[in-house]
RNA sequence: CCAGGGGGCCGGGCAGCCGCGUGGGAGGUAACUCUUGCGAGGAAAGUCCGGGCUCCACGAAACAAGGGUGGCGGGUAACGCCCGCCGGACGCGAGUCCAGGGAAAGUGCCACAGAGAGUAUACCGCCGAUGGAGGGCAACCUCACAGGCAAGGGUGAAAGGGUGCGGCAAGAGCGCACCGGGGUUCUGGCAACAGCGCCCGCAUGGCAAACCCCACCCGGAGCAAGACCAAAUAGGGGUCUCGCGCCUAAAGGCAGGAGUGUUUCGCUCCGAGAGGCCCGGGUUGGUUGCUAGAGCGUCGGAGCAAUCCGCCGCGCAGAUGAAUGGCUGCCCCUGCAGCGCUGGUCGCAAGAUACCGGUUGCAGGACAGAACCCGGCUUACAGGCCCCCUGGCACU
RNA sequence: GCGGGCGUAGCUCAGGGGUAGAGCAUCACCUUGCCAAGGUGAGGGUCGGGCGUUCGAAUCGCCUCGCCCGCU
């Protein structure tokens, strides 16, 4: 089974529909693919930091994933990682283990509620 | 020792386990596996300048527009960069800073205040010699009418050189001395400029980071440039405008249309179609460009220096949702806390511990990530190292 | 990669060298039995930051920070 890596923006905006889970440091999106097999991708925004914080957020996700994927990833899955405030800060091991949470959780169906829509700001609501 | 100035450099080190990218080698039909080498910065950043490279433009010249630069000389591929020098400002000094051409080419602006702000002006003030009026025998006195003045007061960022003496009714470059300014001969210097002398009483304030003038420089776009391969789709429709020319048997020529900021010459294409607008359809893969270049280092030489020249040696990132990471141990530096600890220090001692040293624990270790490549500039940056110089204090 | 714009009172914006302004909002007073509207008045500003040019800078120049928008 390989692992591939997401990168149509498109992919990203449908992982948002699926499942969600966060926890410090991190947000773990996942959403079945079709059979398309493990997939995954990560996402680490402007608001973050520097280009500096930004990769080195990256490559402790990819560190994660590459350690977790294989035994604990969803078949036929992608997996999208958000990038958090604690995400360099937080130690590695903890963080290891609440991806392991995550991940449980989200292939027992269990996930945050979904973000709602963001609108716009007419006021039409409220 | 204290305070300060200039220049250069580093910006964590070693090791282990698990990983990533890429060049070479070996194996394999292949996917891939093994092995070995290499793998972020001084700013990789901001994108503020200058180039290389590539394409566009048909080449050349001139012109227009727009933009930029601005003491002189040198360096350089080039620059708005660097070096040296000149001038000015600041500092006791080492040194630092300066968009540093032109204000008698023209236009414009100088609010408020003030009498007057660029053709200078006269509010307070000073004088009233001369003329006038009055008084007195007269010398002269009074008035401040004519008139004279710009020193003093006051306003302002700035009041049309400054200080002093003379001069005068009072004054004034009115005269003189010094300072400042302008012009000029000569001397030194490649030059900016400097110096000496002579002349001119001085006639024209500031702003050009206001318009502008002068001199010099600049074609446009950017590696998503560009090239190749593969796949897919299309090689359409509508409408408007201008056209279906002349010579010739033909080739070709002329006229015409289109193209490059403009013009001229020239060139290219079209030539029976051309152009504008609207509608519809399709595409976002791979390879290459892609790292050997104004390259880096030692030594020698030229030069005050920037820099240049020569010999020898080295091979030094190439990702593409974007590699250089994750975890751990020891060491280093800093801070905080604990321990009087075979040290120092204080104390006769018991003992004390602010300070130096030792030891243990904890925390922290900057700014920041190549994306075609170079030369600069600018901005950010914990901490540390080296060299040179200045002023002061102490000692020899 | 290339290019453009914005930043001024709590909010929306004027002002382009000579004292920082308007509307809305806030507060006080008047009016009303009370509220709204209306009227009168008041407070509120490092003009994003720094350096320069100028007698004088929100305005001109350079550097810098933040935000927004195009093109490829």
């Amino acid at each position: 089974m390989t692992i591939s890596v997401l990168t149509k923006r498109a992919d990203f905006l449908l992982a948002n529909k699926g499942l969600r889970n966060a926890r410090p440091g991190f947000v773990l999106l996942t959403r079945p693919n079709q059979g398309q097999g493990k997939r995954f991708g990560i996402t680490v925004t402007k608001k973050v930091g520097n280009a500096v914080v930004r990769n080195r957020m990256k490559r402790r996700f990819r560190e994660l994933l590459r350690d977790a994927l294989p035994d604990e990833g969803l078949a036929d899955h992608d997996h999208v990682l958000i990038g958090r405030d604690g995400g360099i800060t937080r130690d590695f091991h903890r963080m290891r283990l609440e991806l392991s949470h995550a991940l449980k959780a989200a292939s027992e169906g269990r996930g945050d509620r979904p973000r709602p829509r963001r609108r716009k700001p007419d006021g039409a609501r409220k």
